[in-house]
DNA sequence: TTTGAATAACTTGCAATGCAAGGTATATTT
DNA sequence: AAATATACCTTGCATTGCAAGTTATTCAAA
């Protein structure tokens, strides 16, 4: 077990969130991402993703100059990014309950009440 | 993006602590995930991960006879896997914060204040 | 005994995804 | 030119969840 096994499937939504905040490119994304506390996201996971969910039509994208290096590549939410961003939250909160569920584990079992 | 995705890394540490609440067998801990939120967990899915945790010294088991059906294998935590649920609890706790702070995106950039 | 269903554990082959390592390219400084 | 920082992309691999199938026990019906 391992931290980055934990995050497959929850990366990419995260991406669709911090995206969703103001346009962003990818190397600053693993900034963005060490400072929400993930650590040190390798670009060899960020850049797959970003361009798998633009081939998915999720994000789209556009070039600009930087003061300081190559051209960076800004990213924007599209109409289907914002929806499977909803629907990833949605996931995410199912998943959230479901393992605070399981490591609660109290005591008392047959007595959850009405919910 | 799909649930299955996001339980990458997540089922082992729920099993563990579904485990420490009290000796389960595995046909058990489907009902038991489902419960919890999780869907109906495939036994494709269970089995060779009890096994793997098995090998790794984190949990024992000892069969038993059931009342209908064959022998049960019943699931216990070692001091090993006491160990790792608790890191493993703390690597959630991490990620569940990072998550919820990527998606909280308040439009307040650099006026979080003081919690 | 045979057939069928529920319980219970295990195996095989496949798909998804994070990542180390390496490559390409631009701008500034020495 | 060489070194450093910025910025993007590719390849090959390991991990892990799962559909589908296998084996085996108990109970019920024929």
């Amino acid at each position: 077990m391992s931290q980055t096994q934990m995050m497959k499937g929850i990366l990419d939504g995260c991406l669709l969130a911090i995206i969703r905040g103001k346009e962003v490119y990818g190397y600053e994304m693993t900034e963005r991402l060490s400072d929400y506390g993930f650590g040190e996201v390798s670009e060899g996971t960020i850049y797959p993703l970003l361009m798998r969910m633009q081939r998915e039509g999720l994000v789209t994208s556009v070039k600009k100059e930087s003061t300081a290096g190559p051209k960076r590549k800004y990213y924007s939410l599209t109409d289907k990014g914002h929806k499977e961003l909803e629907e990833f939250l949605a996931r995410w909160k199912r998943l959230e309950k479901s393992v605070n569920n399981a490591i609660r584990q109290e005591t008392n079992e047959g007595s959850e009440g009405s919910g």
